[in-house]
DNA sequence: GTCAACCTACCTATCACTAGGTAGATACCG
DNA sequence: CGGTATCTACCTAGTGATAGGTAGGTTGAC
């Protein structure tokens, strides 16, 4: 396997496991293993790595989001599928979406990395706010208040249901915390 | 003023700016205006240092719930003033609240204050459930699914509202958050 | 005289990062 | 085709800074 994504690989998981801050060089070249100097080659500065990570980050995201716009479901089907790619990202309650992990720490990461971010979660705001719009229109969501607030709202349950989830290394946590929201999306069971 | 206390204030105050990680004792020792070796006089680990950050701010959090408790006000006063509190923690968008400040990095804290925060949290969430059934009861709130999950729903949701309101630097982020929630709430206006 | 509460001075480990070198593949050139 | 220059992808060996933590001494109040 290319060298680049081996280290991608391993720095994502380490990441979503314990932090950006709470890996070194060193874990990283032991893992993929070449030594830790080399991993300078490929990203001189550790915010290259974190750079890299985010950019890759995303753009799986992006295609993901496109995917689920493209089947041609109810709103309240693709705000499910939201939802299971932030519950799948759990790996059982042991890791964090990416995104989440980093905003975390966000002390210590460089600006590029911080407009990245920033990029990320309007992205994502924008794309619940469409489909919280359409959920009016088709009628497939029970409730709803203003699809902008609600965006925000969605976002902040399932990072937060992330983080209260892996605290407790258990993913039933997620499960429990988006079961009201799910719920309202009932409906769409129907279709 | 106390030196421990001082020291538990300037600890408490970086920790939910920066992560429990990301600040020193040589840190400490230049805001509290010690010596950084007197920092292990009072806490001779810096895990010992977390628990008492923990402990404190858990007897706090107690304090305040049993407040609201002891009011003679409809579940929905008492479950507006719980998201008021996660609101205040923020100070402006600058900081969270030190439990989740703690939960985004646990993988570095040791066993027992990670069984402080557990219990801390199931704290939070019997609290929240008993007064989501109480909200039952008083017809105070609109809709609502079984008490427990919505416990746990809450409580993802202000704590992934302050991860994406700090994030932005933003308390508007968190207020745009917990708007549809609080909107639920509305009867109690009426009181 | 004891002891809490501080101090100076130091330790070891680890961090991100750098300097400088090399084996082997590839590209260019007469 | 042979020779040479360049490039990729790694290496060994080290830098200075900083981390948490320790040993042992000083001081002032009771």
């Amino acid at each position: 396997m290319d060298t680049r994504t081996a280290l991608l690989d391993s720095a994502e998981r380490a990441a979503r496991q314990r932090g950006f801050d709470a890996f070194s060089y060193a874990d990283l070249a032991r893992d993929v293993g070449i030594r830790k100097a080399s991993i300078h080659y490929h990203f001189p500065l550790k915010a290259d790595l974190a750079f890299g990570l985010v950019e890759r980050y995303a753009a799986r995201m992006s295609d993901q989001l496109a995917d689920i716009n493209n089947e041609d479901t109810p709103a309240a089907a693709k705000l499910r599928a939201f939802v299971a790619i932030y519950r799948d990202a759990m790996a059982n309650g042991t890791q964090l979406c990416l995104c989440v992990a980093l905003s975390a720490g966000r002390e210590s990461l460089s600006e590029p990395v911080l407009d990245q971010l920033t990029q990320f979660h309007e992205d994502c705001a924008a794309w619940l706010s469409q489909v919280l719009a359409a959920a009016r229109e088709d009628g497939s969501v029970i409730g709803g208040a203003d699809p902008m607030d609600e965006a925000d709202a969605v976002l902040a349950l399932v990072e937060g249901a992330q983080l209260v989830a892996r605290a407790a290394k258990d993913i039933r946590l997620f499960d429990r915390a988006t079961t009201a929201f799910l719920a309202r999306l009932a409906v769409a069971d129907l279709n």
